[in-house]
DNA sequence: ACAAAAGTGTTCTCGATACACCCATGC
DNA sequence: GCATGGGTGTATCGAGAACACTTTTGT
């Protein structure tokens, strides 16, 4: 490569710095991750998580926002920082920091061929994940990690969901995530003694059984922590 | 600034990628945070946090311990990442990307004028902070919020203690970092049905007063969660 | 009528809290 | 003997877990 190709330089070395999503969905009653294949070498054609080069006048949230829509079609998701992995070898190219970013949609949400202005995508079940390029598999365990244990004191899954929604599908969510099966009773009295929902007033018949109730957020949009 | 003092180019801009590190001790039955004065511009001369650019071939971690030593002289302290903080205009001079650490460590293990090769260092309060160089105040009180989380649900509090101690000594430490008061017999009913400590059938005989048992980890040096 | 999910209360256990007095020592 | 922190038990409360039957609808 010719020095006019390499116009940025600095007194000593400097990393480059991406951020990586981790987005997960609920798809078919399990938990899902959105990840590209990748275009060019190193791992060529692998699957890899949504991300890239931080631009220099963004932050890191924006620019994982802006990967995430370029790459994928997709606005509009909980974001929150996951961790930062930094280990010199996980590039082969070049010393590359990523700024790991756990991030939440309802499928609903998410076009069905969204946008994909640029890169092949796809949604893979978490227990039935590709081989993975770089340490894509590490940060997306420490993504489900994360999410398990803020749904046990925050309200992380209603951004799984779209609103109205019935306390069924809540609890749906809730089983997806840890695993297991949750008793209908306990969940309901659990739920609406935080007081963070209420009925809207409106019921879904939906197939063939008994209409449910629809409730809603009462602040929508806002991820709380409760305890 | 000639070329030939600008050798490391790349075809597309790097941010500059530092550690800096909060580390926290109990002095004088408070929590007091290590900094040092910066010998150059910017904020030439005020307090900041310990830290400083990655190294091409250590991990993020390392670079935060040898940053650590390199102008503080402490070793083996407990760390871990605490968050990424990366504002465009977070540092004056260029895009500097910051991976921020929480560490703790008892004062006992803190040699007074501790090797400092390099900086003048000094032990502030949390509570009387100085005027602080970049965003290391937000820094400091975010530290400052994962330790009375982590309080909570983990064995942090003994890694700002020697062992052995006794159960008034590890009340104390839980007192300043929740900053209050606890009851002494719930306080111990309660660590000790955590199973984490054992006698060492040893007593501390301290001044005009009633030896106290002794106590040690079950398993020294790692960090556990409960709950 | 029946299949399928909605909706509803009580009991029990366990962990968290509130609370007060005697003990062993150094001075 | 007294000042100082060490050490101990009980009663109460509330959250979480276990547990089964009736209701409403569409077919």
């Amino acid at each position: 490569m010719r020095a006019a190709d390499m116009p940025y330089c600095y007194p000593y070395p400097h990393p480059a710095v991406t951020t990586d999503t981790v987005l997960f969905t609920v798809r078919d009653d399990r938990l899902a991750v959105l990840l590209v294949r990748r275009g060019a070498p190193p791992f060529e054609n692998e699957w890899a998580l949504p991300g890239g080069f931080v631009e220099p006048d963004e932050s890191l949230e924006e620019g994982a926002l802006r990967e995430l829509a370029e790459e994928t079609g997709i606005h509009g998701v909980y974001l929150e920082q996951l961790y930062t992995f930094g280990q010199p070898d996980r590039d082969p190219r070049e010393r590359v920091i990523s700024v790991a970013y756990f991030a939440l949609a309802p499928s609903e949400m998410l076009a069905p061929a969204a946008g994909s202005d640029a890169r092949e995508t796809g949604w893979f079940l978490l227990s039935e994940l590709p081989s993975l390029a770089f340490d894509h598999g590490d940060i997306i365990a420490l993504a489900h990690q994360r999410l398990r244990a803020k749904l046990e004191y925050s309200t992380v899954a209603f951004s799984l969901m779209t609103e109205p929604f019935t306390l069924g599908e809540l609890q749906k969510v809730h089983e997806i995530i840890r695993g297991e099966a949750l008793d209908k009773r306990n969940f309901r009295k659990h739920i609406l003694s935080l007081g963070l929902v209420e009925e809207t007033g409106h019921v879904r018949s939906s197939g063939q059984r008994k209409p449910a109730r629809l409730y809603r957020l009462q602040q929508p949009g806002t991820l709380q922590y409760y305890r």
